[in-house]
RNA sequence: GCGCCCUUAGCUCAGUUGGAUAGAGCGUCUGGCUACGAACCAGAAGGUCGGGAGUUCGAAUCUCUCAGGGCGCACCA
């Protein structure tokens, strides 16, 4: 609702612009005044148009204010300050609008979007820095579906790499492990943990002795090659470490469509069907001479022209990226431009397809495969891709586009989003109480890398455990009267609350210095703060003899156009204000790529939500209209934060 | 050396398209539970927005420059 009248406003400056000065702004800015007394939306146009139009911007803000006429919605425009304007909407067409829900139709783009995250080597358990990608990712898809879009949900499984090769040489020359002793392994509880040691025991071994590195290098081979028993081995290590990878993340409501994987890149081929495109596009070329001698290579990212002419140009040698190496074999960027081309339809192969998870809630993940299920979904072929990669792998990245570019599919290219994001990196503290020792100079740092090579980071199986039974210990205390599985469930539910919170709350460019200490807070800007408050309101309702829903659903007819005039004072207001602006929100994040605003935005309507809450006790008001209009505040500030909550994938639990 | 990102209160961070007096949380200090549950609320203290110059009616936000920090820049992935 809160954008619609945004939009109309605009509408109406745009036209009165036009019909009395012949005048267009390319863009109409609206923003929010400091204070809801001086109204709901602010247009500092005046100041722009004082030059143009060779009068003061009080001026003008006056002539607009006069000659504009009545909007829909509005109740008035009025002069402000130097020369602003500010925009009094309707406060009771709008409560009654919020409080029926009323979602007046908006153009939903047409297209599927396929959103990868995750990708998480299958070699070891995941850790924070997971978690946060995960999360993030998850939430984005979250918001796409809010927005009515068709979402299709990727998690890229490298099964054929170093990292897993290294797991592969722990086990069979570390260990001297036989298959049958490696597949008892696999059905062991946190199998990802034993591989998390392990992975780190090898690439120890391998700074023991350099000769060592032979065999990791004969190993990725055999893996690479198929149809021998170390890929056999390492087959039935990925995909056990995988099953372990999608258990965690749906411990946190995170669920995916489809698992690509690196082996049937492979193994059908993609890459051939791209390297041929690649060459007649002459976006590779074959380096004659200096140090990439014998490559196939491709010009960098972000250096040159923007539109690299076909064949001839001359790139110099720091500019050029390998893409083919002088051994016949392709590299990881090679690899992941074809996987792009196939997910934009633009490949001419396709992936065989079979199931391989099924969700407790009866949903079901497919796999890659060789040879797989007749019957199967359709994915791929989609208008719009976001890539929920860490920014450290921009460069790639934007390697990738610059490809597509390059064999004429701009359009592609334009629809392609790196998902930037900074690292989970850990306090000097934190390191600290993992056992690690550190150097002075670590020890100055704001943070600490985590590194799976050294297995020196916190798994994610063990943060939520720990968030699980820091909750629990407060809901046993607070509800010894309620059941041991009702406790738990609740303990849950804030444990998760507490851990989407925290990665949604910095915005993507921050690296996050993790510590247990702010991790496991449940005070002040946190989940718990929010669903403490929906437990509140619904607390309301239930003691006063109330169903929140059904409440919230005929709230309209409890309380009249008159009522809500009378009441909508400005401090309530600002919370209805507040509660009708979550749609906005959700276009800003996907505009942006920046789910963070809903975490700001539901901390604020949580904090102006527990303001009203404190000050005024709803079931005690003797007067039965104003009883009704704040119980109808109540009512669709609960629905709207439970809304927002669940863009987020924050549930709420009954009590705690 | 080149490229990208960052520097805002004691600490951790917001500040979306340049706009009205720069905001939160935590921490510190003062208050508030005979409850629609205090995982809460009210209040106080705390800032030359890294330094400098420029553009603009207006800059934390844009440009340049200097300083400090991070991350990339493999025939790894």
């Amino acid at each position: 609702m809160y954008r619609h009248l945004e939009r109309r406003l605009a509408q109406a400056i745009r036209s009165f612009l036009q019909r009395t000065y012949e005048v267009e702004l390319p863009k109409i800015v609206i923003e929010q005044p400091p204070k809801v007394e001086l109204g709901e939306y602010a247009l500092p146009l005046a100041f722009e148009l004082a030059k143009r139009l060779r009068k003061a911007p009080r001026k003008i803000a006056e002539e607009i204010v006069a000659g504009i006429g009545p909007i829909e919605g509005f109740s008035k425009l009025e002069l402000a300050g130097a020369g602003y304007i500010n925009a009094r909407v309707d406060r009771a067409a709008l409560a009654t609008a919020l409080t029926r829900d009323a979602r007046p139709p908006v153009e939903v783009p047409t297209g599927k979007i396929l959103v990868e995250h995750s990708s998480i080597n299958p070699n070891k358990a995941a850790h924070v820095g997971h978690l946060r990608n995960a999360i993030l990712g998850d939430t984005f898809v979250r918001l796409l579906r809010f927005a009515g879009r068709e979402v299709d949900v990727q998690n890229y499984i490298d099964n054929t790499g170093v990292q897993v090769a290294d797991v592969v040489v722990g086990f069979l020359h570390l260990e001297k492990k036989s298959r049958a002793e490696i597949e008892a392994l696999t059905r062991q509880p946190r199998f990802d943990y034993y591989c998390w040691d392990l992975y780190a025991r090898a690439s120890q071994w391998y700074e023991q002795d350099k000769q060592n590195l032979q065999t990791r290098l004969q190993t990725l081979h055999a893996i690479e090659e198929g149809g021998n028993e170390t890929a056999a081995l390492a087959e039935l290590i990925a995909v056990a470490v995988l099953r372990r990878h999608l258990e965690t993340m749906d411990r946190l409501d995170i669920e995916y469509d489809f698992l690509p994987r690196e082996s049937e890149i492979l193994h059908l081929h993609f890459w051939d069907a791209a390297f041929t495109k690649l060459k007649e596009s002459g976006v590779l070329f074959f380096e004659e001479s200096g140090k990439n001698k014998g490559c196939w290579v491709m010009r960098r990212a972000g250096t040159g022209a923007e539109i690299p002419e076909p064949g001839q140009e001359q790139v110099a040698e720091e500019d050029q990226k390998v893409i083919v190496r002088s051994n016949g074999t392709v590299g990881y960027v090679g690899k992941d431009i074809a996987y792009h081309m196939w997910k934009f339809g633009l490949l001419g192969k396709d992936f065989a397809y079979r199931k391989f998870y099924r969700y407790p809630n009866g949903k079901d993940c497919w796999i890659s495969a060789s040879a797989g299920e007749p019957e199967h979904p359709h994915f791929g072929d989609v208008a719009e891709i976001y890539n929920v990669i860490d920014a450290r792998q921009s460069e790639a990245q934007s390697t990738v586009i610059e490809a597509l570019r390059g064999l004429g599919h701009g359009e592609a290219a334009d629809h392609y989003t790196h998902f930037s994001y900074e690292m989970v990196a850990l306090t000097p503290r934190c390191a600290a109480e993992l056992g690690y020792t550190l150097s002075e100079e670590d020890k100055s740092r704001s943070y600490i890398e985590v590194s799976g090579r050294k297995g020196f980071g916190v798994k994610a199986d063990d943060l939520l455990d720990t968030l699980i039974a820091s909750a629990r210990k407060e809901v046993d205390t607070r509800h010894p009267e309620l059941s041991d599985v009702e406790r738990g469930e609740i303990s849950t539910q804030i444990a998760i609350g507490a851990l989407r919170y925290f990665m949604l709350k910095y915005t993507k460019p921050s690296v996050i210095a993790f510590d247990f200490k702010d991790a496991l807070s449940f005070e002040g800007e946190t989940g718990p703060y929010a669903q403490y408050a929906v437990v509140r309101a619904t607390n309301i309702f239930r003691k006063g003899g109330y169903d929140a829903e059904k409440f919230a659903q005929d709230a309209a007819n409890h309380v009249s156009a008159q009522d809500f005039a009378k009441y909508l004072a400005d401090d309530i207001w600002e919370l209805w204000l507040a509660a009708a602006q979550t749609s906005y929100l959700v276009d800003q994040c996907i505009a942006t790529t920046e789910p963070a605003y809903l975490a700001k935005h539901v901390f604020q309507l949580a904090q102006l939500f527990n303001t009203f809450y404190h000050r005024y006790p709803i079931l005690a008001e003797a007067d039965e209209a104003r009883k009704k209009f704040l119980l109808a505040t109540a009512a669709v500030v609960r629905r709207e934060l439970l809304r927002s909550l669940e863009v987020m994938g924050i549930t709420v639990p009954p009590v705690m």
